[in-house]
DNA sequence: GGTGCTCTTCCGGATACCGGAAGTTCGGTC
DNA sequence: GACCGAACTTCCGGTATCCGGAAGAGCACC
């Protein structure tokens, strides 16, 4: 009944990802039926979760993700350590080009934002800092993808790919083109593929083990100037964040 | 043997608290000893967390907080949420005083950084995003426990007050009569009282229920310009915050 | 090839987890 | 103000599943 029954943590663990966006606050029932679990076990386990502090309480009953958990999560070296990092490059990015800056990892098969910022005169996008989306057609996506284990690309590859705009790449064969070009020339180059109005210029970030471990991207809106043109700077960018991250052979 | 047992949920929560700032990465033997958990019992456990996502493993076997719980703690509305709304008026009170801005929260006796926005010409302060602090000397702090329940101050005022400089309140009857103050004029402000060369001001941020949710504070390095000056356009930012928030009595 | 360290697998035993049933609280309705 | 339904909480016997010692695998260093 419900769903297969995991292990006790999993099923803890299916209870916080039972928080949305969307729904950030949730009863004992939404939660319980969300995670596919019987009221009482729920009960129980939401308790558990709530008595060490990842899950919180409030005023009108309704459960929401705990502030403990939050700083906890903080630590993770993929998300507010790499964002800690960054964040001065891309605030130098965001200075000089005054348009959205982002910078984002692969998860599976999707990326997911670190960061965001908003330009002052930029148009706006669909990303929220902790969001995933779809690789193939953004640029941070190109960059991740273009650098991923081979059996990642194979799989991605293989599904179909999502439609945003007429201007999608939806063929296997080309998009495996132009991750080998994404590949030749270190930068990729999203046009209008996401949204009809915008244009992605991004870079890959190396780790120390040189490893393409992240990825940033300047989002402008098509037609203001040539995509081309932003390269120079979101690479350098690029390379000062793989610097601070001890890539080998940028060290010096 | 080791700690208390706990349910099985807590223990797990104890391994995922075992990482703080200085040791983001550790081995399944250093988990297991500083959760207080039999390192059989860890081992387990960790490969439930690990298949979820809520911890990663690095190339050289070690362990780190994953993205997956990042990206669901970001969820948490006193974190990641609050940081969101918030962070227009940060960064304009960032731009206006050229100094440092912080956004903090209570959790228990402590103060919990959400945001903090480096100023360009500004001294360099203790705190860390998703850091904890104790609340008597911080400006934030100070807010953030004078409009406590008061079984929290009671709890605060009994235990021995800890001393960072020589103008450290460490007197329980100032403290009182400085949170009273507090309440009264509706800004703290913590004169040296971290570091001998800081000062803060702080003031208060309001939630939909009228109540004190969360603190902002500008720290000026002590000497440059009368804190009082500062006071009104923290108190503005705040004032915004609460009004994005919903604070009903701010609404119009 | 011995020694020490960390990690992984195995498995019998009992513990603490499971979840239906019943009780409680709360808010809305006639 | 009594009734009703929904959401939440407590209770508790049966047993699934969690526990963790023991043993073995992998690795680095002497």
């Amino acid at each position: 009944m419900g769903a297969q029954t995991g292990s006790v943590i999993v099923r803890a663990l299916r209870l916080l990802g039972a928080f949305s966006p969307e729904q950030p606050e949730l009863t004992l029932t939404e939660l319980a039926r969300r995670a596919g679990l019987p009221l009482t076990t729920a009960h129980r386990l939401v308790s558990d979760l709530a008595s060490w502090g990842a899950l919180e309480r409030d005023g009108d009953g309704r459960y929401r993700i705990g502030l403990r958990l939050w700083e906890t999560a903080s630590l993770a070296p993929r998300g507010l350590g790499l964002r800690e990092l960054a964040l001065p490059f891309l605030e130098d990015l965001s200075q000089v080009t005054q348009e959205n800056v982002q910078l984002a990892v692969r998860d599976a098969l999707d990326v997911v934002y670190v960061e965001r910022i908003a330009g002052r005169t930029a148009i706006p996008v669909l990303t929220r800092v902790g969001g995933r989306f779809p690789m193939p057609p953004t640029g941070v996506g190109l960059v991740l993808l273009a650098h991923a284990p081979a059996e990642v690309q194979e799989e991605v590859l293989a599904a179909p790919l999502a439609r945003f705009t007429d201007r999608t790449i939806v063929s296997p064969r080309l998009l495996r083109q132009l991750l080998a070009e994404v590949r030749r020339t270190g930068v990729a180059i999203s046009d209008r593929q996401v949204t009809i109005d915008a244009v992605s210029v991004a870079a890959p970030v190396y780790g120390p083990a040189g490893t393409v471990v992240a990825a940033i991207s300047v989002v402008v809106h098509a037609g203001d100037v040539p995509p081309t043109t932003l390269v120079p700077v979101v690479r350098a960018a690029a390379r000062g964040i793989s610097r601070t991250l001890g890539t080998p052979t940028l060290r010096r």
